[in-house]
DNA sequence: ATTAATGTTCAGAA
DNA sequence: TTTCTGAACATTAA
């Protein structure tokens, strides 16, 4: 579930073995498993990159991007289960795709793995970079989002506020995790209307949103029970041993210590929450 | 052995 | 127009 501070994480940890260097190979790895999901098509792709220098590696929402000195950049979307990984990978039998780089300070490579396979690649013009990943196409990054832009989106819609955050059009990077997380630490229920929400309520959304995505990277993200989410090493995040909701139904509220975490399902996801310490309203 | 659950995004329906 | 539902992907727990 690589979310915003998950792909920071990612793009800082490969950041000093692929800026600055030049792409010598790009392959798809012979898995038994199907080929990532690209566009345009794999030989369009190599055609533009190889022999490219990466000058500089981004993140913009939940994808890493790689800037070419072309112009042109590389834009990969980890989506469920995708990781860049720098070292050997949890298993070889997910490997999409491998890099080769050439530094004067030594060659390295980086691979794409990705058990269920449903992340992405992309090679975007300049143009296609500032029109695609921007507003409206894509909404305002949750970790640069201002109080008065809060204030704007959610005035929008009636959704479920825990529904629209998990919107990327209305905020950039927040996921299934962090979106309950957030709420939490805001005081605010998951079912509250977007466009009810108080002026205060909006103040403690936008801190909370900062907060919980700062001290996420921080810990290098959150790797939940089912292994998936590593670093650039392979190594476990440690993030999900500050979750105060995230499935720990039945649990009791780390805030109130009363009250039973509970867990209820908006839009086919699970969302946990405490009625307690988030009232309705 | 079948079924449900997991998260994200998109196409298409309400 | 806005909001909601289902499909796709791979794997595991029940």
């Amino acid at each position: 579930m690589p979310e915003l501070p998950e792909v920071e994480t990612m793009v800082r940890g490969i950041r000093p073995s692929v800026e600055g260097r030049v792409i010598t190979a790009m392959k798809k790895c012979r898995c038994p498993c199907k080929p990532i999901t690209m566009n345009p098509t794999w030989p369009r792709i190599t055609k533009r990159v190889l022999g490219q220098k990466v000058v500089e590696v981004t993140r913009i929402a939940k994808r890493a991007v790689f800037q070419l000195s072309s112009g042109d950049a590389i834009v990969i979307e980890p989506r469920m289960t995708g990781l860049l990984l720098l070292n050997d990978p949890p298993d070889r039998g997910h490997l999409r795709v491998r890099w080769d780089f050439e530094h004067p300070g030594g060659d390295s490579s980086l691979w794409f793995w990705d058990r269920r396979g449903l992340g992405t690649l992309s090679l975007y013009s300049a143009a296609e970079l500032t029109q695609r990943l921007a507003p409206p196409h894509l909404g305002v990054d949750a970790l640069k989002i201002t109080q008065r832009q809060w204030k704007v989106v959610c005035g929008k819609t009636k959704r479920a506020i825990k529904v629209a955050l998990l919107d990327q059009k209305f905020v950039a990077g927040i996921g299934n995790l962090y979106a309950s997380e957030i709420l939490h630490r805001a005081g605010i229920h998951p079912q509250q209307p977007a466009d009810e929400l108080t002026q205060p309520q909006i103040q403690r959304m936008a801190t909370a949103t900062r907060t919980v995505l700062r001290t996420a990277i921080e810990h290098e993200g959150s790797t939940l029970s089912d292994g998936t989410y590593r670093n650039a090493l392979n190594q476990n995040g440690s993030y999900q041993n500050s979750h105060q909701v995230y499935q720990r139904a039945e649990e009791f509220c780390p805030k109130c210590r009363e009250t039973p975490v509970q867990r209820i399902v908006q839009a086919q996801r699970s969302t946990f929450f405490c009625p307690v310490c988030q009232p309705l309203r």
